[in-house]
DNA sequence: GCCGATGGTAAGTGCTAACTTACGGTAAGT
DNA sequence: ACTTACCGTAAGTTAGCACTTACCATCGGC
């Protein structure tokens, strides 16, 4: 979640989501130099978000879905959550009426 | 999402998840100062995630169910591609074995 | 009408982190 | 082996932002 926060690191999480890019292919659709997208990718992958393979001498980046899950099911309970309490304010509100 | 990179306005934002409170009320469990909190609930509230509504001189947050939704949609979507290439690539390993 | 309570706003400060340049390291091609 | 391509890491700078103190506005109560 904290990793999501920057918008450059959404927007190469974006770009990951059409598919494994390598470093270089990335830094090229994004107005940061390289190593600022390296960082970035290291934030991303700390964070469970990502995972990179070797290739050669290129790494290839791509999206985990074990992150995405997680962020998920924070999302759900909270959603349930909110809404129970949003009924709860209706009905309340309905009572005063 | 760039207003809940901050830990300590997620911890405001499942505060409110139990229900709505008072800034005074959320201050007390929050270790900032006063308008330290109100500054995060300008932000939660620009970003469409809580409003907020007069209650005398009180302004009591509430959590806003739209701003929520939002964010399960990108993720919905997010998700879904994730799924999509992830498949993808397992039939491409599985073709190169 | 005055006082206390509640909370938004302004100004200022410190710290984090996002970014850059520079460097080193590894693998592939010739 | 030498060069080239690709990438991570270190060091340094800067801009933003989270936080605090101080101040002011508003509403309710005695």
């Amino acid at each position: 979640m904290d990793a999501l926060g920057d918008p450059t690191r959404r927007h190469i999480f974006e770009l990951l989501r059409r598919g494994p890019r390598a470093v270089a292919a990335l830094a090229a659709d994004v107005p940061v130099s390289r190593p600022a997208v390296s960082q970035h990718l290291r934030v991303l992958e700390r964070a469970g978000l990502v995972s990179h393979r070797r290739e050669g001498t290129r790494h290839v980046y791509a999206v985990e879905a074990g992150g995405l899950d997680e962020i998920r099911t924070w999302l759900d309970g909270f959603w349930d959550d909110a809404l129970a309490r949003f009924a709860d304010a209706a009905n309340e509100e309905g009572r005063r009426q």
